[in-house]
DNA sequence: CTGAAAGCGCTTACAG
DNA sequence: CTGAAAGCGCTTACAG
């Protein structure tokens, strides 16, 4: 079933039906009902591939996973952030295509050449870290980008990332407004561009606080798995000298470290308070329940989708937005 | 850049260029070199959509979300499941696209229409309850469909689904072996087909074992969610007839059951012990951590992929797959 | 081993 | 308001 055949059942040309099927207006009003009326009875469809070689448009946007590093279905935050993307691009009329990242081709993981070769219109980045070359060369590339937490720079390109700073300057001013003075920092080994973000925020808001910043009480994790923060935090209190609240970078870091203080017969929070950042779902479900910083997933997927859109459609200058995050206080560390 | 400019380039014709992308081997080692050279200089890539049209062929596996309960990025279970499956999909040189629930054309939610519109070679139907008509006309079509967690019966379907019977089974086998006999259900009002088979196997189960079924002890959560969960285990408790173990159809269930108990201070697994389903990572951070049934998101989505290459492929008869669960022994209900 | 040409199913100036 | 025809970038018998 093709457009010929509805013309010809319809006993009119291919340029008409094709001008009803793109909702041209310059249609005598009963054949576009007549030949509207056949595709519905046919069920005809019309091919998107033969469209997207006659126009150039493919009404697809590419979704790129970048980054050897947190970047996978398997990380909650990205994928809620996809999930709230997929429903407002697709209500714009997208739909959305994986790159599946284990072959293509010879080239490995060239990205742009994937999104020529299916003509997308736009891109989504997500980033975790350690970025491949090939995503920097998509950046720069003609095709519209959005980046989620990846500071994208090419003239077709826009990011969304909630404000790290923000995140550490929240932690801070709670723990401060609570009464807590001697604070200390569990980040990671490895380097994370939004973890060190969010460190060197943390260390500015102590000191613009007039809180102490006690290198002893700044510990590193192997990692970014529970099981990482677990041995971190062991290692902090077996020295003995320990602070009344602790910030994690991550959830799952705070995590970790829940185990280890009860491991130790520390009380959350009485001995220690805890802080962790993302609010993933499972920190309603620790005992007690993890406070924590949340990013607003749903807003940075909705944003970036219309932000994309109005790349893809020329109505904006690409930019860079910040997305303001949030406390949320549960029982780790809450009101006194 | 197309593959004319490169066959002129080249010297050759569009033929044979065509031949060298897809490997024909009766073709001059020295001018297929010399194309390859060409080719990789100008950075040259086919456009799918071309290719497509030509050959009716996308290497696009269409991703169908189906039901409108429980089948969203944001279970968990499934987002594990399609990661598996991309993975593996990606290595035998499919792409996935997914179809954005939200709008498309009129029709809301021909699914069939729109692998027909993109041309996919195959589909993954990810089925939550309450799925949709348009789910089981794409099933019963020439489409080749790989179902999760729901029984298709086309001739070109397939399905994998865990064996939720024997989840049932080995919960029972478990609180028999360590000693409850006293045992109870959480389900859930809203019919689902996955959580009636596993109350069904339930009660058999405990029947083969010689374990009493008391009505009592079978409780309906409102809905799917923790609160729901929390909301029936309260009444339970309420009634102050209480047995000695529950068996919850679903982790988050247990962790409103759990919230419930310790509200209550009732000790868990002392006072009575806890088991859910699914094994999602949350349940290593409650505390305790939840005994759980671990359904193999690996290998569904890992099986998924291979039997419907082989099915796009002609290579096997469709057929349907149940897989087996895994008991995760954690402190909720633990050996004694 | 290589090439000319028809065909895949659309869109889009352009003519009427 | 409608239609004839070229073009999008590939593939594939078929001929040589």
């Amino acid at each position: 079933m093709n457009i010929k055949s509805i013309a010809k059942m319809a006993g009119v040309s291919v340029a008409t039906v094709s001008k009803i099927i793109n909702n041209y207006s310059d249609i005598g009003e009963e054949t576009k009902q007549r030949v509207l009326k056949i595709m519905e009875e046919t069920g005809y469809k019309p091919s998107s591939s033969a469209k997207t070689l006659a126009t150039k448009k493919s009404n697809l946007i590419g979704v790129v996973f970048a980054g050897a590093l947190n970047s996978d279905l398997n990380h909650p935050f990205f994928v809620s952030v996809i999930n709230a993307f997929k429903k407002q691009i697709g209500l714009l009329g997208y739909d959305l295509l994986f790159f599946s990242n284990e072959t293509f081709f010879d080239s490995k993981e060239d990205y742009w050449a994937r999104c020529r070769h299916f003509q997308v219109d736009g891109c989504i980045i997500i980033a975790g870290d350690e970025v491949e070359a090939s995503v920097h060369q998509l950046d720069q590339s003609d095709i519209p980008c959005i980046g989620i937490d990846i500071p994208l720079t090419g003239n077709n390109s826009a990011y969304i990332m909630s404000d790290n700073a923000k995140i550490s300057a929240k932690v801070v001013e709670h723990l401060y407004m609570n009464g807590y003075r001697e604070t200390g920092f569990l980040g990671i080994e490895r380097h994370s561009e939004v973890v060190s973000l969010r460190e060197q925020a943390f260390k500015e808001s102590l000191r613009t606080f007039g809180l102490p910043v006690n290198p002893d009480w700044f510990i590193y994790s192997k990692d970014f798995d529970e099981e990482s923060g677990y041995q971190a935090m062991k290692k902090l209190i077996a020295t003995g000298r320990l602070p009344k609240a602790m910030f994690a970078v991550t959830d799952l870091l705070a995590f970790g470290a829940m185990r280890a203080m009860k491991e130790h017969r520390l009380k959350i929070p009485e001995d220690m308070a805890l802080i962790g950042c993302d609010d993933i779902d499972a920190c309603q479900y620790t005992d007690p329940a993890l406070t924590t910083v949340k990013q607003d997933k749903e807003k940075i997927g909705k944003l970036a989708a219309i932000m994309l859109y109005d790349m893809i459609n020329k109505q904006i200058e690409p930019s860079a937005i910040l997305i303001e995050p949030e406390m949320v206080v549960r029982q780790s560390c809450g009101v006194r």
